[in-house]
RNA sequence: GGUCCAUUGGAGCAGUGGUUUAUCUCGCCUCCCUGUCACGGAGGAGAUCGCGGGUUCAAAUCCCGCAUGGACCGCCA
């Protein structure tokens, strides 16, 4: 077994007196002349150890010639220190050594290992095998590690069964675009790696393993976002025979057991639920945050005969004027920072910002003049305002009001720190719509996939009017991150043909891309349902982190390039001769050197 | 594909046309120091200011292009 008597952050008082062997590297060394110490690191923590003259000029020497980052193993006595650090959890005791051997040296870093370091993402990136030397990051991967010990745990005693699905799959053309793996038995052919195991899992259910669970890696071959990597992993499962409570209900005693075994927390069941419309309309988002309130209201009833021609006009051409009230917003927020926040939302298409402060019982700022007597004691009764608030207006159509005041509430309630960072509140988003229209290719687009269910008046509309249609399914929101998703699926063939019909597919397409699963719906196909839940954004919400690369150990940068070992690389001629791939030479982008 | 920001010793920064032999902090090297823990003290080394071009008597500084990194939009069923 080890030789280590434990890791340095576990030598405790209960060591005392005890003859111990540690192995770690230095972390600083602080030489005072006669008597040196040395801060001995691992991943779980930092013990002192000490050498003095007594120590013999052979150790001192050495303990002299050490250098931050040497690998160690320490051999010595836990004493007692003269002078406690109550900051340490090692802080009541130090190692007396009596015997140093330098596993390693190092040169000189490229930046140090502590938490507040300030090197830029670059550096960082480079030299990843340093980044995650630091005790953030290494907290971060032994919690990303508990998450899938519980997940694990959870399924197996809920009865599930783990079954892997291929990484070489086939591509399809919905959803995201494919990362292709060229075949070299069939030169010219491809494997696609998979976006979700979403068909295998279904193709289980038909199976009749009832339960299923996977922790799966995915692929996406789009840009690059803070939450979002070109692989990454789901917390994918599917049952037969369970409705949306089913479902729902498994889901929340997994992430109560999460919960629970990772951060301590014991969260409430059942966890709240509330539709897409509501969603939209209150909070903006199909992912409210709901750690605060800060609701945004339908001002139309209010400023239907508004002198203000923005507002009448919005409602006149059938749009919305809605709004969100500040508290605390009329002192913070200057007439400089809110035309940044208008600039801002000009991506959702905005034409402008309307704004007003609430102060001393009465409106001022630009709108001020146009608010009646009547709509101003309207607007005090709907949001409840007490003075020093802030109204934001948005009057426009509704997709662009639900965006911008959405964003808004949000960056606003972040700014001004009304969110607290270690309160989790779930929240279920449910009856979404079946369909989204997709401006670019001008077609309407399967909001969550092909093979969710519509309700019971979205099958009938599916041959009429499908925009109008319901689904059944159903997204779990964490903290305004989207944090997984799932649905009652298809199982009977003639639903599936005429959702595939809805999406534009004709009855050949529809044949030769999923005649397999088609084929399987008319087998004796249970009815099943399922969810996935994104391990990357859970473990970066539950680790604090803003950002999933410091939850992934190698993760890839905003150009969807690993920055230490460099890839994608090119590869040699010969390997693209034997899969029959010749490079077209104009499309090769120059890379420099990183 | 687009928009914006950044790039200055090993790391992070300051420096908006000329008293700058480029600032400060950390790190690094040498010496001193027996209770430090972000140890302290004294001294020292280390930079063709991302690359290429242009404007100018003069460019780290202004302009253009490129590269790299980041944020965002598009994209992500």
């Amino acid at each position: 077994m080890d030789k280590r008597t434990d890791y340095c952050g576990n030598i405790t008082a209960k060591y005392l007196d005890q003859d111990v062997t540690l192995f770690g590297w230095v972390q600083r060394v602080r030489n005072l002349g006669n008597l040196i110490f040395i801060d001995l690191r691992d991943r779980e923590g930092i013990v002192q150890v000490v050498v003095n003259k007594d120590s013999g000029e052979e150790l001192m020497a050495k303990a002299d010639s050490l250098g931050a980052e040497f690998v160690l193993e320490v051999k010595g006595k836990v004493v007692k220190r003269s002078s406690v650090n109550p900051n340490m959890k090692t802080g009541e005791i130090e190692v007396d050594a009596n015997e140093i051997i330098i596993l390693n040296k190092a040169k000189t870093l490229p930046f140090e290992i502590k938490d507040d370091l300030n090197a830029t993402e670059q550096t960082r990136w480079k030299y990843r095998y340093l980044d995650l030397r630091r005790p953030t990051l290494q907290k971060a991967l032994i919690m990303r590690s508990k998450i899938l010990t519980a997940v694990h745990a959870y399924f197996d005693q809920a009865g599930f069964i783990n079954i892997e699905t291929p990484q070489l799959g086939k591509s399809t053309p919905e959803g995201a675009r494919d990362y292709l793996v060229p075949s070299r038995v069939y030169p010219g052919s491809f494997y696609a790696l998979p976006q979700s195991p979403q068909l295998f899992k279904q193709l289980l259910m038909g199976a009749g393993f009832d339960k299923y669970y996977q922790v799966a890696r995915c692929f996406r071959d789009e840009d690059l976002r803070g939450d979002r990597q070109p692989e990454f992993t789901q917390i994918d499962m599917e049952t037969s025979f369970l409705d949306e409570q089913g479902v729902q209900d498994y889901t929340e005693g997994l992430l109560k057991k999460v919960m629970h075994d990772v951060k301590g927390i014991d969260i409430k069941l059942p966890l709240p639920r509330i539709t897409w419309d509501d969603a939209m309309n209150y909070y903006g988002s199909d992912k409210p945050d709901m750690r605060f309130d800060m609701k945004i209201q339908n001002l139309n009833e209010v400023f239907k005969d508004s002198d203000f021609k923005v507002f009448k006009g919005a409602i006149e051409n059938g749009g919305f004027v809605k709004a969100i009230a500040v508290p605390g917003g009329a002192d913070a927020y200057s007439r400089k920072k809110i035309e940044e926040k208008q600039e801002y939302i000009k991506r959702f298409h905005a034409k402008g910002l309307a704004w007003a402060k609430f102060e001393d019982g009465k409106f001022s700022g630009p709108v001020s003049r146009f608010i009646t007597d009547n709509e101003a004691a309207q607007l005090q009764d709907i949001f409840g305002l007490n003075g020093g608030e802030l109204l934001l207006f948005v009057a426009d159509k509704w997709k662009v009001c639900c965006d911008s005041l959405g964003y808004l509430r949000r960056s606003i309630a972040l700014e001004q720190n009304m969110v607290d960072k270690n309160d989790y509140h779930f929240v279920w988003v449910v009856d979404w719509p079946l369909f989204e229209y997709d401006e670019g290719d001008e077609r309407w687009i399967a909001a969550h996939h092909p093979f969710t269910m519509p309700d019971d008046k979205g099958i009938e509309l599916l041959e009429t009017e499908p925009h109008k249609a319901h689904a059944r399914s159903y997204d779990i929101v964490l903290n305004g991150y989207e944090l997984g998703g799932g649905s009652i699926r298809i199982h009977k063939k003639d639903i599936q043909m005429k959702m595939f019909k809805a999406l534009g597919f004709t009855e050949e397409r529809a044949y030769k891309q999923f005649g397999f699963l088609l084929d399987a719906l008319d087998m004796g196909f249970p009815p099943h349902a399922g969810l996935a839940i994104g391990l990357d954004r859970f473990a970066m919400l539950l680790a604090g982190k803003d950002n999933i690369r410091d939850v992934t150990a190698f993760p890839k940068n905003s150009n969807a390039s690993e920055p230490m070992m460099k890839s994608p690389a090119p590869v040699a001629p010969e390997q693209l001769e034997e899969l029959g791939i010749k490079v077209d030479e104009a499309k090769i982008k120059t890379k420099g050197e990183n």
